[in-house]
DNA sequence: CAAGACTCCTGTCAGC
DNA sequence: TGCTGACAGGAGTCTT
């Protein structure tokens, strides 16, 4: 389940490996992912040049001599650096970039909810990119924008702060740690922030979210032939997975509810 | 416009 | 033991 932080891993992981070499060829065993992945791209990649990996959200934008190869990891997806002959491909490996220096950017996805698309115009006009909201770590995201942006709005914060229209990058966890840390109640009404609420939770998510990219960083040796999950199973959980168990702040049993189809964990006695 | 439902998919696990 | 069904969950899309 890569959220931001893992996204950002694999980035940095996988970007030395192949920066500045040319696609060989591209080999597709599985086309129906999120959307069918354009039985064009072995010939529109062929040749191209990777010049950068950059982020925007949780989509990973391959910047290409001409183009951009945009890939989400959706629910349960991971990128690692494979050699094509030597590594023989596993179940759900979907996808290989095979660069010029024989390794390949091999694509894994069991749930298929992720997506590979290749994009021509310019890439933040991109459908999918013109319209979300700011980097959570930029400096654009902070109290005063996040006060604004939550003004009238009646939803519950958790799944306000989900809404990738207003930041991106703040997946399930991230929401319900940082609520927590922050000591807001999940169900809040998103307009009933208060300016104190938007700075603690501002500061909360950014600590998360960079805590976590720094131990992501750790593990940036095991995606050459290693299975490239880097996991946020080294990230001290408060909350999340830990329904029916005692706050570690205050011993309240911390109680589960369901917001949309997401579960969000919290303490009823630390979170007002 | 905002909000909620629905949808894609498979590994995992509870219940029988 | 093996089957069945519920569930998780990002985010685009559709409906209200």
């Amino acid at each position: 389940m890569p959220e931001l932080p893992e996204v950002e891993t694999t980035r940095r992981g996988v970007l030395p490996h192949i920066k500045g070499k040319r696609v060989r060829d591209v080999l597709i065993r599985h086309h129906q992912l999120r959307w069918p992945i354009d039985a064009q791209l072995p010939e529109l990649l062929s040749n191209k040049k990777l010049i950068d990996i950059q982020r925007r959200g949780k989509y990973l934008l391959f910047q290409f001599t001409h183009g951009y190869l945009m890939i989400h990891l959706g629910m349960s997806g991971s990128l690692r650096i494979a050699n094509p002959v030597a590594d023989e491909p596993k179940l759900h490996d979907h996808v290989d970039i095979i660069f010029n220096n024989t390794l390949c950017l091999r694509f894994h996805d069991p749930r298929r909810f992720g997506a590979i698309l290749w994009t021509e115009e310019p890439v933040e006009q991109h459908k999918l990119l013109a319209k979300l909201g700011p980097e959570p770590l930029s400096n654009d995201f902070d109290a005063e924008y996040l006060f604004k942006a939550s003004r009238k709005r009646s939803k519950a914060v958790k799944q306000f702060i989900m809404d990738s229209h207003i930041v991106v990058g703040v997946g399930n966890i991230y929401a319900n740690e940082s609520l927590f840390t922050a000591g807001i109640r999940p169900t809040r009404q998103a307009g009933k922030l208060t300016r104190k609420n938007c700075e603690d939770w501002v500061a909360e998510i950014k600590k998360v979210l960079a805590r976590s990219i720094k131990q992501g960083g750790t593990t940036l040796r095991d995606f050459v032939g290693g299975d490239g999950q880097p996991g946020y199973f080294a990230q001290q959980l408060f909350v999340y997975g830990r329904a029916g168990e005692a706050c570690v702040q205050c011993g309240t049993i911390l109680k589960e509810i369901r917001q949309g189809q997401r579960s969000s964990v919290y303490c009823p006695q630390c979170q007002k």
